[in-house]
DNA sequence: TTGTAGGCGTTATCAT
DNA sequence: ATGATAACGCCTACAA
């Protein structure tokens, strides 16, 4: 009952009857030892129940077969998705995910980050462009390759797996306007603390700018990720500035809170009201309507930085930056503004996935 | 720029002039030194950018100050919720999070429970109570304390925080039952490879056998965890075995893939149909009608489990049980059967918390 | 208060 | 093919 204590490598070797260092080695490569030998070392290590110790092995491997994760709140659901497949990847490989999350504060960030290069991460995830200067400088001080995710660094600085936020919603903002939308509002996530956020309410400025339209200050608010704050910024923005036709949600939790007050307050969408968000999650497909959004590929971006990472680990060299794919799905949630013209064309035209 | 080495405590106790065990015990115990010391070897820790290396420290210490977790798809945002809270404790403690994940797949979560022993991991968190028994076996042989979540064990023999899914389920189904309901379909999650699943589905069948009704195996279905497959089995069932006037989501997804159905039809919630779900999450409460659910603390199971290890770690000892709330949340999705008797009083005197 | 030295469990470099 | 043995970087009695 009492385990004295864990058998160590020694102790395998002992009961097999080999040194220490032919039991390390029938352990760790079949071929460079004899069939007989390596069966007798691998039923002690098996009798025995023996596990090795990482960290002994780390010391002398200067590896850890570990993989560090720094994540805004794990609990947007586009993070969970993105940590899954990461932690899903790299088992297949043998490593194993460190994770820390922090909640949109570069201070904690720097710290995690910090607490993950002394557990001895061999590689590191993070997200976004905007980091504490340290945070990088100090990955690159000792050494450990890292992969930014979500956005991309146009820098060509750092190596990178995401999408421009900005042209995606620049793209989705003229999807608006190619429906005929001219009066259009923005419920937008924390533009202080997270530069997708920022990237996706410059792209609807862009998008209106370069069609001559201005977005007044009072047609935009910005608040934290969740369809409750959502519901409320809608109905803020109704009441500080009515007349818009169309609302952009900065994700679609936001974009869905929108839709519920609509909802609740008897606007029909989108025959008086389009809304539009941001991410793709699985609801915005089985709402009806369907929520018109940029999907966002965020388990593909997880494996993609895990693929990605464990191949410059292994000296295999990867672009600086992979691009992943956004596409603009058109769901039910936009239609032409209410009074349009005549022919809002443009938008039967377009397949469902752009 | 090309980064030699990093600097090891020996550099710091160079740079310091003093000697290995002073600057380690400097950077250890501001008590153990005298205060111009500890300010020397600080200094120059900071001045070469000295990070710990950790791998040596949980080898001398046999400590890794990493807590390991085993979860099912951390992309269920109930497990999401559980992870962020469990990191974000962790961390404050000077505690990472070791996070593995699987699809529901036992062999899976006993390689990954290896994985993380093997890299030091101090105490570990899995989900639920069914496991392989090797899982449960390896991590008492390596004397690592752990914590079951989300289920109770009945039997005494692990620590646990969670709640009974049973009776959970039992009163979420009584609420049908007072309502008047006796015709009751339900959307189970996979009952073989889950065992709150399971214990929801039982909960179920005793609170109806409670009251001498039986549940047909035809109105039952089993489904993976999805809006998309809540909508489809709730179609399914109505085209199988309609009648019925009620139905139990195994979870929220499922209840609110329910919901959407509905309305797709056009049948009217709560008055031709009553729907119930399982864990209350974001969105429960947001849709219109809401949803009637039991509320699963998540994150609050998630930090308690990280509570209980780090106690346990300390030497402090806790109840082996911790039962957490598990309240039935009425909202909008339930009421009285079509053309039920007299009074349906007893849903009214409810209060919307129980 | 500070220094010396042995040990934590593996891997890797030599020989043999 | 296998066996000694020296790192790996830190902690912690024990001594001074």
């Amino acid at each position: 009952m009492a385990s004295v204590r864990s058998p160590r490598l020694a102790d395998v070797a002992r009961a097999a009857g080999v040194s220490l260092a032919t039991a390390s080695r029938a352990l760790a490569d079949p071929a460079l030892v004899r069939e007989r030998t390596r069966k007798g070392v691998l039923d002690a290590a098996a009798m025995l129940g023996y596990v090795p110790h990482g960290a002994a092995r780390a010391l002398a491997t200067r590896r850890s077969r570990t993989i560090g994760a720094v994540f805004p709140p794990v609990d947007n659901p586009i993070f969970a998705g993105a940590t899954h497949a990461l932690a899903q990847h790299l088992a297949v490989a043998g490593y194993t995910l460190l994770l820390a999350s922090h909640d949109y504060d570069y201070d904690a960030e720097l710290a995690a980050t910090r607490a993950l290069i002394e557990r001895g991460a061999d590689g590191m995830v993070l997200v976004g462009l905007v980091h504490r200067p340290e945070t990088l400088a100090t990955l690159a001080r000792a050494g450990i390759p890292y992969e930014l995710t979500w956005s991309l660094d146009c820098t060509g600085r750092h190596h990178c797996v995401g999408l421009s936020h900005r042209s995606a919603s620049i793209r989705i903002t003229q999807h608006l306007l190619d429906l005929g939308h001219r009066e259009i509002a923005v419920i937008a996530g924390d533009t202080a603390h997270n530069d997708r956020a920022r990237e996706r309410l410059d792209g609807v400025r862009d998008a209106l700018a370069a069609r001559g339209i201005r977005l007044p200050a009072r047609r935009v608010v910005e608040v934290g990720f969740s369809v409750a704050r959502g519901r409320a910024a809608f109905a803020a923005l109704l009441e500080r500035a009515p007349g818009f036709t169309a609302v952009i949600g900065g994700n679609d939790p936001l974009a869905i809170g929108a839709l519920l007050e609509c909802r609740a307050r008897g606007i029909a969408v989108p025959d008086a009201m389009s809304i539009v968000g941001f991410d793709d999650i699985e609801l915005a497909g089985e709402l009806a309507p369907g929520l018109t959004t940029i999907r966002v590929p965020s388990a593909e971006i997880g494996r993609e930085a895990g693929r990605r990472l464990l191949a410059r680990l292994a000296g295999r060299s990867v672009p600086k930056v992979k691009t992943m794919p956004a596409p603009l799905i058109v769901r039910g949630t936009t239609g032409p503004p209410p009074h349009a013209g005549a022919k809002p064309a443009p938008a039967r035209r377009r397949p469902a996935v752009v």
